[in-house]
DNA sequence: CGGCAATCCGTGAACGTTCACGGGAGCGTT
DNA sequence: AACGCTCCCGTGAACGTTCACGGATTGCCG
C-alpha cells in the first residue's frame, strides 16, 4: 500500500508507459518532431493530457542549454519612467521570445543587494538601474552581463544605455531665455550628493546666454511628485522672484507644477515649468508639460537587446547605437 | 590541440579539480553548508571566483524540485492600474523569495495566446488579466494553477480575486444626487458586448434614486486617455446637458476630464467626474480624481499569494478572503 | 591503549529531459 | 531473392547539480 503523500511529478516516462511508446517517442510527439506516426502522435497527446503531464522545464533546459531570460530591476516600478522602460524591456525580450523578470528593489539599498545575490542563479543576464558601484555589482552578479541603464560602466565587463541630453537641455534654455526668462532655477535630485550631469548641461546652457546659476537657485527634490512640490516650495521661499524652472525629471516637474497651482501661480504665465524624460504623463495633467524628451521605451528595448547579444555572444551593439538622445518637446507648461 | 570553438560552461566539476576537492565539498560551500572545514570553503570560493564559475539553475532546480517563479499577465504594463497591481504582485513575490516573470500581451488576442502557449513551461503558476474563455485558459496552460484578477473563475481548477464595488458605486450615485445631479452619464468599457458589472451597479444604484438611465446615456470608450476624451465628446453631442459622469475606470474618467477642459466645461460645477480604481495619477491631474477606489496593489499580492499556495499545496485563501471591496474617494471632481 | 564522538570529505545515484545512434518493418526494384 | 530506401521507433548516454550514505582522520576520555 504506497500511501502517496508526495504525489510525485508525471514524467516523461509514465507518458511513455500509458501511451505504450519511449520517451524519445513521447518527446518527439511533445515537440513537434518528425519520425512519428500520427496516429501515434495523437495518442501520446491525448495520454500526456490525460495524465496532466507537463515538462520539466529544468531537465529540458538542462539538456537544451538554453539561456533565454533576462533579469530588469528597478528602484520603484510606480514610477511612470521606469514604467515605460519596463514596458520597452518587455517588448524587446518578447520579440525575442525572451522571459523577463522583474525585480522591484523599493529604492532600498539592502533589497537591491539581497536581489543582485540571488540573480545570478535566476537569469543569463541583469539589465536596469542600480545604485551600487560597479565594483559592488561586479562582485554579486557572479558574472553574468550586465546592462547599464542612463549610467556610464566603467566596468569593462559591463555594458551600459546611456543618454545623452546636452543638445536637449540647450534647446530647454535657448526656449526659455527667448521667452525672456533669466531667473531660471533648477530642481535637480537629491539621491547622490555631487551634481547631476543634467545639472552640468543646464548650467552649462545657462553661461552660453550668460546666465550665471547661483548655488541657491538649485533645489535638491526627492523622486517623486511630493518630493518635486516641496522642492518648488523652498525654492521660492529662498528666491520667489523666479520666473522658470528646469526639472531633473518629469515626475519632480510634475510635482513642481501642483505646487505652484497651491501657490497659487500660474503656469507658465506666473512660472514656466520644463521637465526631463518626455513621459506620457505629461500629457495629463494642467497645463501640459513641456519636457527635455527621451525615448523611453528605447532605453529598455536597447538594453535588452544588448543583454541578448551579450549572452548568445554575437556581436554587441556599437557605443554609438547605445546613446538615446534628447530632444525638447514643447507643450504648455513653458 | 583542442581548438574550443565552444567555450563549454565552467562545471562544478572544473571547479572541484581546482581546488583539489570533491564536487560535493564544491557544493557544501557554495552554499553554506555545513561539514566543511573553513580553509578549504575558501580555497574553493577563490577556485570558483578564478574560474567564474556558476551554477546551472537547470541541474540545481531539476535536483532541489523547486517551484518558485510565477507568470503575470497584463494586457498593458503602460496603463497605470495593471502597474499598480504589477507593483503589488511584485512586492508580494519579494516577500515570498518568489520570482515573477511578466509579460504584457499589449492587448492583443494572438499574443496573448502565443504566450499562455508557452507560460507553462516557463512557470509554475500564472496570474493575470486575460481575455480569452476561461476552456482556452485550460486548453492552452498545461495544468498550471491559474489566478484570474478581477473576474470571476468558472472552472473550478482556476482561482480568482474579484472586485466587490457595488457599494462604493452606490456611495458615488448618492454623492452625485446628493450634490443635485440627476441627469448623470457614464462611460463604460468597450471591450466586450455586453455592459459591464460596474454598469449594472450604476444602474442599480441610480434607480434606488429614482432616476432612470436610458441607454443613449452610457457612451462606450476604449480603455486610454484618449478614449475616454473620445467618448465624452459622444455623450456631450447626444446628451448636452449632462452633469455628471461616472467612468468606468480612472484612466477613462481622466480623458473625460482632459476633455472636458477642452469644451470649456468646468470641472466639478459645469460636470462632475467621478472614475473608478482611485490610482495615485488621480491626485496628478487638476482637479483631482474623485474616485470609487479600491486597493489597486492588493489585487496584485493577493493573487501571487493565492498563486504560490496553490502551487506549494498549502491552505488556499477562503473564497472571502479573495475579495476586494471599494469605496469611495472624494477628491476634487465631483 | 581501546573506544567513541566529532569533524571533515568523497562516491554512487538520482532528478527528467533530449541527442546521437542503431535497428526493424514494409515496400519496391533489379 | 537480395538489396536499398523510407518510415518509425527504441536504447544508452549526457546535461550539472544535490542527496544519502559511507569512510577517514583526529582528539578526548576512561
Amino acid at each position: 500500500m504506497s500511501s502517496s503523500t508526495e504525489p510525485r511529478r508525471v514524467t516523461i516516462h509514465d507518458v511513455a508507459r500509458s501511451a505504450g511508446v519511449s520517451r524519445q517517442t513521447v518527446s518527439r510527439a511533445l515537440n513537434d518532431k518528425a519520425e512519428i506516426d500520427g496516429s501515434t502522435k495523437q495518442r501520446v497527446l491525448d495520454a500526456a493530457r490525460e495524465l496532466g503531464y507537463r515538462p520539466s522545464r529544468f531537465a529540458r533546459g538542462l539538456v537544451r542549454q538554453d539561456t533565454n531570460t533576462i533579469g530588469l530591476v528597478v528602484p520603484d516600478l510606480l514610477n511612470p519612467f521606469f514604467t515605460e522602460v519596463a514596458s520597452g524591456a518587455l517588448q524587446a525580450a518578447r520579440a525575442r521570445g525572451w522571459h523577463v523578470v522583474v525585480y522591484d528593489t523599493a529604492d532600498d539599498v539592502e533589497q537591491e543587494l539581497a536581489i543582485l545575490r540571488v540573480i545570478g542563479t535566476q537569469v543569463d543576464a541583469v539589465v536596469g538601474y542600480f545604485s551600487r558601484s560597479d565594483e559592488d555589482l561586479d562582485r554579486f552578479t557572479s558574472g553574468i552581463p550586465v546592462v547599464l541603464i542612463g549610467r556610464e560602466p566603467r566596468t569593462p565587463r559591463f555594458s551600459g544605455i546611456s543618454i545623452d541630453g546636452e543638445d536637449g537641455v540647450r534647446e530647454a534654455v535657448a526656449h526659455l531665455v527667448d521667452r525672456g526668462h533669466r531667473r531660471i532655477g533648477m530642481l535637480d535630485h537629491d539621491r547622490r550628493p555631487e551634481p547631476s550631469i543634467r545639472q552640468t548641461w543646464f548650467l552649462r546652457a545657462a553661461a552660453e546666454h550668460g546666465i550665471a546659476v547661483a548655488p541657491g537657485w538649485i533645489a535638491r527634490a526627492a523622486q517623486t511628485v511630493d518630493g518635486g512640490g516641496a522642492a518648488l516650495a523652498t525654492l521660492l521661499a529662498a528666491h520667489p522672484d523666479v520666473t522658470a524652472v528646469f526639472a531633473f525629471n518629469d515626475v519632480i516637474a510634475i510635482g513642481a507644477l501642483r505646487e505652484a497651482r497651491r501657490f497659487g501661480l500660474r503656469v507658465p504665465a506666473d512660472l514656466a515649468v520644463i521637465g526631463f524624460d518626455g513621459l506620457a504623463l505629461g500629457t495629463l495633467v494642467d497645463p501640459e508639460l513641456s519636457s527635455v524628451a527621451i525615448d523611453t521605451r528605447a532605453l529598455g528595448t536597447l538594453a535588452v537587446d544588448q543583454a541578448a547579444r551579450l549572452v548568445t555572444g554575437a556581436a554587441p551593439l556599437e557605443p554609438a547605437e547605445l546613446i538615446v538622445r534628447a530632444a525638447l518637446h514643447l507643450r504648455e507648461s513653458a
